[in-house]
DNA sequence: TCTATTAGTGAGTGACTGATAACTAACAAG
DNA sequence: CTTGTTAGTTATCAGTCACTCACTAATAGA
């Protein structure tokens, strides 16, 4: 009768589904229930996999850190160039918030904000890695000449990832009328140009 | 016994408690409950003044566009440059989020984000609104020599509300840690500079 | 084919939620 | 001092929440 699964799977399925009810009812509302019909299973049967809700939780964390974890890798192997480096790594990021729009909603929730003091560590320590290849990025480019001299890696670091987030927000008031990945693009293409070194003398106004 | 008070003064003084309990508990955990007992009151007493709990939301969007709304006003009464104007703006911004620290997330509650459109399309009014004063401001701005000629309004007035919502984010992840006030009147020096005119010929690196 | 393991269920619990109804007492006006 | 209005209470409701426990049956290995 029931379509019994290993543990292994059924703990993927059932993170994968949180990601994605998450995002549809919003992380403060994502019921133990909901999670189980959306799975196929009774209520009860997510306690056979998680003792907990919040260790429910500490798996979809583990899972979005991997993501990322990853894919930054990926970028870092691939793009040596500070330039490119810098694009492909906000890139790569506006891609995870499409793939999976639930990310910033928890970034905001409650369950990560005062509930999951272990949640919350997990994302400022993803931030703050995050920010430091940006910063690595930035300050490597400068000194190559590719970014203006007076640029402070730090804060153009700051005002790179608030651009990502900002946007994110944006798109979700915005009922995701727009592609984050090329509003995104087109805005960050802004941003890094007002950090260019100028290449040629201007005039006064 | 009881300290009675004028229907009026107990329903502003129920919507400041919701904003307040609303950063402390998080919108969506904000119980009628927790509401009566800051104020004072039984939980049924609540019901007095607002038939349902989705009429306390309305009323406390409407107080937070009110006091945004009044605050851009005076801002535009007194600070006419469009580079003082633009500073002016985003400094009412930061110290709006910082007075009252909920706004942020009751952006990004499911209260607001599907419970309730009257309630977001307040907001995005809100927003669409501020966006277009900074507009207005970066155009000028522009035109009367301040800002580089290729700046383009639209983009750098997106960018601007990037870095006080993602700068928010950081700072509520971060325990608020940081002066948002402080903190964000630095980055924004910073971004505001990017913009500016170049007032002196740069030899090419 | 037998057996041990374990994924999944049915029934239920206590705590909490928003909301209702009937009652009580504080206040203002005459 | 009386009286109408209304802020606030007590008691209660139906629904939902995370979680427990005893039980069942699907599966893998011998």
């Amino acid at each position: 009768m029931v379509a019994r699964k290993s543990a292994d799977n059924r703990k993927a399925e059932i993170v994968a589904t949180m990601l994605r009810l998450a995002d549809e009812l919003g992380p403060d509302r994502l019921t133990t229930l909901a999670v189980a019909q959306a799975v196929g299973l009774t209520q009860p049967g997510i306690f056979r996999h998680f003792p907990t809700k919040q260790d429910l939780w500490l798996a979809v964390a583990a899972q979005i850190a991997e993501a990322m974890t990853e894919a930054w890798d990926e970028v870092l192997a691939t793009a040596p160039a500070p330039l490119d480096r810098l694009t492909a790594l906000i890139q790569v990021q506006l891609r995870q918030i499409t793939a999976n729009p639930a990310i910033p909603a928890i970034l905001h929730s409650r369950e990560l904000q005062t509930e999951n003091a272990a949640l919350r560590a997990q994302f400022v320590g993803l931030m703050t890695r995050f920010q430091s290849l940006l910063v690595e990025a930035l300050t490597q480019g400068r000194d190559e000449g590719v970014f203006r001299s007076d640029l402070a890696p730090q804060d153009a670091a700051i005002l790179l990832i608030a651009l990502v987030q900002g946007l994110a927000i944006r798109w979700s008031l915005g009922q995701r009328a727009f592609s984050l990945e090329t509003e995104g693009g087109r805005l960050l293409a802004c941003q890094i140009n007002l950090y260019r070194a100028p290449t040629v003398p201007k005039e006064t106004a």
